[in-house]
DNA sequence: TTTGCCGTCCTTTTT
DNA sequence: GGACGGCAAA
């Protein structure tokens, strides 16, 4: 073995180089005696936790609230498994994230040293085993996966397929009945045989075409890659006798979110030996809208009489202000079993509520607050910002960029539903798999090369009508008739993929850079003519992504880098300790905890949102997101709601979140901005919105923002440069330095003054536009 | 065929 | 405020 840790993260980028302490850990703990072991595993647990932690065999079931430590029973239970000498290739402990088996994979390493257990999410090991599988069940090794723009198009072409106008089926909605029918493991013919209504027969016709374009594909979407796991698990006996002998032990993680399909999954794989460990909180349950169904939780112990049922409700996070406010607020939910949470944690500082006129203040006194907090010895990562809905962080960057704080977005798919990222990673599935035709369209005209609407449209007709794949069409470009002018260019691209074809196969680097430049794409980047050289900036990144890749699996191949890819979540590019303040919604900060957490938008339509108006058990899902948002806090947590809020543009009343008032008002301190606002505000502000006229001028603007993009300029600033910032106007840079991975400039603007701002983030324009 | 401009529509959360 | 599709001009 290589000083590698021989660890199966699937569907995990990268894992901290740990071998040294791993070893050493693995060599203590071949010299301690088992007992010693055991009893240095079980030291700083409580008896709870403990219990949890040496439960044999038979299922279990750990209901753990926020902050009780269910991360560190997990991990000491599977060390505890393996100090017992069962074989590390024997446990599977399942997650939701990446990020979640990564931290976990970590604290194991920790405790027991390199093994081979198998630490992933539900979707990787899926993808994983298919793949091994694939022979067996008559499946493509090499699928694709589609992830949700794939699937749009595809559900479009099924929808067109099916004579129904894409605009009134959009992909969102039928996407989201279809992938609700899936996850609930109903087939395209058995939901057919279910439709009783118009618009679930027309959804019918749709789900059994996209599940065609699917298959001629060879592709998967993600529900698929649970649904045809649990098939083969089904259909298959020797493929589910294999599995549960080799998983003899299996955890499942975030119980209270598995959907039919996972829980079907961990079912069956425990039916022989019943080796299952649950652990979750019915309380913390918020991927409803997902499928995800909060009743396999509640009915464990009917699904497992043997089932022994821990609870842990000590919480060791958050201070006692923190946990009765969200305690107070979860008992307002009707469906849900009591429980007690308590700590032994000083009792802090009170909930702050905080009114503010409307959503510029509101992101201000956010941006505000972070700023007196890191002036008070606080550091940026402590600090996180959630918000309902993703649209809510664009006022709060605004802010903190002006006022100079670094942040992050936690928001990975942003990076991988790039366009450039997407048309090169495009490139590389067509590679793995050439019948991917939804990859093969989406590049056969980028960078353009004169393939075109007609072109494409002609091609697909002739393809449809021969049942063949888009790359076979090009092969016989000259047959088709209605190409005369472009068969060269056609075959020209034929041409391009076969050379591609016969380039390197690996490390995925040398593939990626092969692609970037046979392709005319590199050029197309570096073309000057763009000023928005983010496109490769980005594909830069994706390419030292890839190397890191290389480094990490030395014997991985494009598919499994692929894989890897297409299964990256929001959380799992999260740096905890990159040194910014953290922003991202309320579902993505499950399982995260922060000393200081603001939540902003505490509104009536927004939290609850208003899709769940009316919708009782709607509202208490609402509920459990605002108490999962609220007990990531360790120390202080500041609830803020305006009084004024944009929508599409125009700004409108809110009303205050029902939540507001659920709260025991003990463990609050209330406070409105508006005073302070109002005494410091000029006339004109109190008069109201005086903002000029923008009428026609409305699509100028944008194109002028467009052009004035920031990105890339940042670069070209000097001492002495002059920049234009929206609100300060015009400044001049007197000095410019690095601050970590920032570029850190002091600006003296004309009308405000000198300003310390990190241009990678500050709103600044090119001064001359 | 490509490009840019315009109006229309939408808006929850995501593996 | 942005994604997308349609349309006209180059």
């Amino acid at each position: 073995m290589t000083g590698r840790v021989a660890w199966c993260i699937f569907g995990v980028l990268r894992l901290p180089s740990r071998s040294l302490p791993a070893e050493r850990n693995r060599l203590k703990q071949a010299q301690e005696s088992k007992s010693s072991y055991r009893d240095r595993l079980l030291k700083d647990l409580t008896a709870a936790q403990r219990e949890a932690v040496v439960h044999g065999e038979g299922p279990l079931l750990v209901l753990a609230g926020p902050g009780s430590g269910k991360t560190r029973v997990i991990t000491h239970r599977v060390a505890y498994l393996v100090a017992e000498g069962i074989r590390a290739e024997n446990i599977l402990a399942l997650t939701f994230t990446n990020k979640a088996a990564q931290e976990m994979g970590k604290r194991v390493v920790d405790l027991v040293g390199a093994g081979k257990i198998t630490i992933c999410t539900f979707h990787s090991l899926c993808a994983r085993l298919l793949r091994e599988f694939a022979g067996e069940l008559s499946l493509a090794a090499n699928f694709s996966i589609f992830d949700r723009a794939d699937s749009a198009a595809a559900l479009r072409e099924a929808a067109t397929e099916a004579d129904l106008d894409p605009k009134n089926w959009p992909a969102a909605t039928t996407g989201e009945v279809i992938s609700r029918a899936k996850s609930n493991l109903l087939g395209p013919e058995e939901y057919e045989g279910q439709a009783d209504d118009f618009f679930t027969k027309q959804i019918a016709k749709i789900y059994i075409r996209y599940q065609k374009i699917l298959a001629s594909n060879e592709a998967l979407d993600f529900d698929d890659l649970l649904g045809r796991m649990v098939s083969a698990l089904r259909e298959n006996e020797s493929i589910r006798s294999r599995l549960a002998r080799r998983y003899r032990y299996v955890l499942v993680d975030e119980y209270q979110d598995t959907n039919r399909a996972q829980y079907v999954i961990a079912r069956v794989l425990c039916r022989d030996h019943q080796n299952i460990c649950a652990t979750g909180d019915p309380d913390q349950s918020i991927y409803g809208w997902r499928g995800a169904d909060i009743s396999n939780i509640l009915d464990f112990e009917r699904d497992f009489p043997q089932a022994k049922i821990i609870r842990l409700e000590q919480n060791y996070r958050s201070s006692k202000m923190i946990l009765s406010a969200a305690d107070g607020l979860i008992r307002a939910n009707r469906q849900r079993r009591e429980k007690k949470l308590w700590t032994e944690n000083p009792a802090g500082e009170p909930v702050e509520v905080v009114y503010c006129p409307d959503d510029r203040s509101e992101a201000e006194y956010v941006a505000g607050r972070i700023g007196e907090y890191v002036a008070q010895g606080g550091r940026y990562d402590e600090v996180a910002v959630f918000y309902r809905v993703n649209s809510l962080s664009r006022l709060v960057e605004q802010a903190l960029r002006s006022a100079g704080i670094a942040y992050q977005m936690v928001r990975g798919t942003a990076f991988y539903s790039r366009k450039e990222i997407k048309d090169v990673l495009a490139y590389l599935r067509v590679l793995v798999n050439p019948k991917d035709s939804v990859s093969l369209l989406r590049i056969i005209n980028v960078p353009a090369r004169g393939i075109g609407n007609k072109t494409v449209k002609a091609l697909q007709e002739y393809r449809r009508a021969e049942d063949i794949s888009v790359l076979e069409a090009l092969g016989q470009a000259e047959r088709i008739g209605g190409l005369s002018r472009s068969v060269g260019r056609v075959k020209e691209f034929a041409g391009l993929l076969k050379e591609l074809s016969q380039g390197p196969k690996r490390p995925v680097k040398a593939v990626l850079e092969n692609v970037i430049r046979r392709t005319g794409l590199e050029s197309e980047y570096a073309n000057e003519r763009s000023v928005d050289t983010s496109a490769m900036d980005n594909v830069n990144e994706l390419i030292s992504s890839a190397a890191q890749y290389d480094l990490d699996n030395p014997d991985g191949d494009l598919e499994d880098y692929l894989q890897q890819t297409a299964l990256i979540s929001d959380v799992d590019t999260f740096d905890a300790e990159r040194g910014a303040v953290a922003l991202m919604t309320m579902h993505t900060a499950k399982g995260l905890e922060f000393p200081v957490v603001f939540m902003i938008g505490l509104e009536e339509g927004l939290l609850p949102h208003s899709r769940s108006a009316d919708k009782p058990l709607e509202i208490e899902e609402e509920r459990r997101l605002c108490f999962v948002g609220m007990t990531r806090a360790k120390r202080r947590l500041l609830l803020s709601y305006a009084r004024y809020r944009q929508f599409r543009g125009a700004s409108s009343r809110t009303v205050p979140s029902p939540f507001l008032g659920e709260l025991p008002s003990e463990s609050l301190r209330l406070s409105s901005l508006e005073d302070t606002r109002a005494q410091g505000s000029s006339a004109k502000e109190l008069l109201g919105e005086s903002r000029p006229k923008t009428t026609l001028k409305r699509s100028a603007v944008r194109g002028a923002r467009r052009r004035a993009g920031r990105a890339g300029f940042v670069d070209r600033l000097v001492e002495g440069s002059t920049v234009y910032h929206p609100r300060l106007g015009l400044g001049k840079i007197e000095e410019i330095g690095r601050d970590g991975k920032f570029t850190r400039a002091v600006i003296n603007f004309e009308q405000a003054g000198s300003k310390t701002m990190m241009l990678e983030y500050a709103d600044l324009r090119e001064a001359n536009d």
